[in-house]
DNA sequence: ATAATATGTGACATTTGCGACATTTGATAA
DNA sequence: TTATCAAATGTCGCAAATGTCACATATTAT
C-alpha cells in the first residue's frame, strides 16, 4: 500500500533539496497543486501532481517516482496452454506478467497493467491480432508499448505485422532462449 | 466493489493518506460525521458523509466514490451501422457515448471512459458478447456497470445473458423509445 | 468457538503552518 | 566591475496538527 501514498510538504522538500517553507510557498503560488487536510490545512500532494510539477519545471524525477520500467509484460494468446508456456518462461526470467486470452482482456490489461511490452499471437480464432495491433498503434492515448508478435502464419503475415507497427515478429515454434533474447534487445 | 457499505476509520485513513488516529480526531472534532457501533463505539462512516467531508475540504475524491453521473454510455457492437444508429439515438437523448467495435476497444473504453451503462450486442462474429459479459461480471476491479444486452438471437440466449449478469436483455429489432425507456429504468 | 485482524485510547514524539526577518540569486544600470 | 533592487529562498520560534507506540477490546474470518 506504500505505492499510492500522498506526500507531505516535508517529503517534497527533501526530494527537491529545498526547505519546507519554500514548498508551502510553491503551493500558495499555485505552481504545485496540493489539497489540504481538515485540521489546520496541512498540505498533501498526490504523486501524480508531484511528477507533473517536476516535469513542468525540468526538474529531475527521483527514482521512486519513475514509472517502473521494463519489467511488466502482457501475454496475449487465446490458447491457454501456449500462453502458460510463455508465461512460465518470462516469469522465470524475472518479468511481472499478465495473460490476456481475448481482446477484451487485452484491452483492459493494457490500460490497467501498463506493460512495457506485449506478446501478441496473430493466429487466434477468437481474437484478431491484426486488429489489436491496429488499435494499439492507432491510439495515441495508449502507452508507447513494444509489441512482439508471435505467429504460426506465413512470413507475409509477419511482414504485415511489422508494417502495422510491431517491433518484432517471431514465427512458431518459439525457443525460450530466443524469445528472452529478443525481448532483452527491445528494451 | 462500490457497494453501499459503511467505511471504517482505517478505510478513511487509507483514502486520505493519514493515520487512523487522525481520522478519529477529525470525528471527535466534528469535521467528519460518523456513527458508533454498540460494542466499544467503533466508528463507521457512510460513503455519503465521506464524500461530503471530502468536498467540504477540497480534498480529492477517490474514483470509487465519484458520483456516477449516469450519462456516459458505451455501445458495444461490431456492426458500425447498427452501432451508429444506437449512438444517434442515445446522443440525441443527451448521453455521452463511445462506440466499441470489438472486444479490445470495449476493454479499453470500459476502463478509460468509465461508462455507467454499456449496450452489448451478443450476435457479433468478431467479438464474443458472452465472453465480455463474463469478464465484466467476473472482474471485481471493473466498475459495477449496468449492462443492457441487445441481440437478434433466440430467447434462450437472452435468458443466458441475464443469468450471466446482464441487467436487461432486449431482442432486435429495437425501438428507440423502448431503448431509452429501458435505460432510464436502469438508472 | 477460536484465531486473526482491525480499532480506540492515552501519552508522548515529530512534523507542519506561519509570521517576521535574514540571506541568496539574478538582472540591470551606473 | 560594482551598486542596487526585487524576487525567491532560508532561518528561527511557537502553537497546532499529525504520527508513533503499546495495549485492551471489538470485529471479522476461519
Amino acid at each position: 500500500m506504500t505505492e499510492n501514498k500522498s506526500l507531505t510538504t516535508g517529503d517534497i522538500a527533501k526530494y527537491c533539496g529545498v526547505t519546507l517553507r519554500t514548498v508551502i510557498r510553491w503551493i500558495e503560488r499555485g505552481s504545485l497543486k496540493a489539497y489540504k487536510l481538515p485540521g489546520r490545512g496541512n498540505n498533501r500532494i498526490t504523486p501524480e501532481d508531484f511528477v507533473a510539477f517536476l516535469t513542468a519545471h525540468g526538474m529531475p524525477i527521483p527514482a521512486e517516482f519513475r514509472q517502473q520500467e521494463n519489467n511488466r509484460i502482457l501475454i496475449c494468446d487465446d490458447e491457454p496452454a501456449f500462453a502458460k508456456a510463455i508465461n512460465r518462461t518470462l516469469a522465470r526470467a524475472g518479468y511481472a506478467t499478465e495473460v490476456a486470452n481475448d481482446g477484451f482482456q487485452a484491452g483492459v490489461l493494457l490500460v490497467t497493467f501498463k506493460p512495457w511490452l506485449m506478446t501478441l499471437d496473430l493466429s487466434m480464432p477468437n481474437m484478431d491480432g491484426f486488429e489489436v495491433l491496429r488499435h494499439v498503434r492507432g491510439n495515441p492515448d495508449l502507452e508507447p508499448i513494444k509489441i512482439l508478435v508471435i505467429s504460426g502464419l506465413h512470413q507475409n503475415d509477419l511482414d504485415k505485422a511489422i508494417n502495422l507497427g510491431a517491433d518484432m515478429a517471431l514465427a512458431k515454434p518459439i525457443v525460450n532462449e530466443e524469445l528472452l533474447a529478443h525481448i532483452e534487445r527491445l528494451k
